[in-house]
DNA sequence: TTGTGTTTTACGACCTCC
DNA sequence: GGAGGTCGTAAAACACAA
């Protein structure tokens, strides 16, 4: 679908209508410097610099993402090399520099560093409080994943994927609501997803963001109903329902604008 | 411990666009 | 025709009260 779109558009993939000032996600680091940026909506994410392979300044991760959790390394451990589900090296690659996390301080290498390097890495304590085994279920399942042939029938129809992995595609989306091409191939390599995996994720995390506005919304109704002609456009009056129109990305994100944090972030995911 | 409600992956159906 | 979009849903994983 719009291959050639999106390609061509990997630059400024967002600009404009993409990216509404409110969403207060900033222009994109490789864009053309917008007219005025709007102060960032995010401000867990403020520090989040979204690298892309085109020149850009280097990724600060400053204080909103400290994120690596104090126990992380630890309970990462070296972990199995799980095999990786997308073993086949980007032509592109990665920006070297992209490394949204700092590594946390000791010995060995960074958080990001292994889970980033090795796709197959380790589940996020989090993860492994539930089990001990959680890496071997992602790792199993990564290397099946849903490419595998599996089935709602089958034991393991669903991984769940480490925090890791969600804090990362948590940020992209942060940074974009729609992911380019070229990044859905870079998050796939770094976090040992499918393309489709991270897909589907931003599918579903763009259903989720609209089932929140649209129970705020209800909310704000509720508590201060307005005259009709004030009402606010239904959140998914999206007159092409065949995702973001090539003029104007992001359709659904009306209910964005209007309300301050439009996606609570994750407890887990503040510093 | 168990029952229940919520969240998270994953899929299918259907749509639009090129 | 193929890609990705939304929407609805299934079911595992999880959280939490009783």
């Amino acid at each position: 679908m719009y291959v050639g779109y999106v390609l061509d558009k990997d630059s400024p993939v967002y600009p404009g209508a993409a990216r509404p000032a409110s969403l207060g996600l900033g222009p994109p680091a490789y864009a053309a410097p917008g007219p005025a940026p709007a102060p960032p909506q995010y401000p867990d994410f403020a520090g989040y610099t979204h690298v892309e392979p085109a020149p850009a300044p280097p990724p600060t991760w400053p204080a909103p993402f400290p994120a690596p959790k104090d126990d992380w390394a630890a309970a990462y451990g070296p972990g199995p090399a799980a095999p990786a589900a997308s073993p086949a090296p980007l032509a592109f690659g990665p920006p070297p520099d992209f490394s949204p996390v700092p590594a946390p301080p000791g010995p060995g290498p960074g958080l990001l560093a292994q889970s980033l390097g090795g796709p197959g890495a380790p589940s996020s304590p989090g993860a492994q409080r539930r089990t001990p085994y959680e890496w071997m279920r992602r790792s199993v399942a990564s290397a099946g994943g849903s490419g595998s042939g599996k089935t709602r029938t089958k034991d393991k129809y669903r991984v769940v994927y480490t925090d890791h992995q969600r804090l990362e595609l948590e940020k992209e989306f942060h940074y974009s609501r729609y992911i380019t091409i070229r990044r859905k191939s870079e998050l796939a390599a770094n976090l040992g997803l499918t393309e489709r995996q991270v897909k589907i994720w931003f599918q579903n995390r763009r259903a989720k963001e609209r089932k929140v506005n649209k129970k705020k919304q209800q909310q704000q109704q509720q508590q201060q109903p307005l005259p009709p002609s004030q009402l606010p456009l239904p959140l998914d009056d999206n007159p092409t329902p065949s995702g973001p129109p090539l003029g104007s990305l992001c359709p659904t994100n009306a209910g964005l604008l209007g309300t301050p944090s439009p996606v609570p972030v994750k407890e887990e995911f503040l510093p």
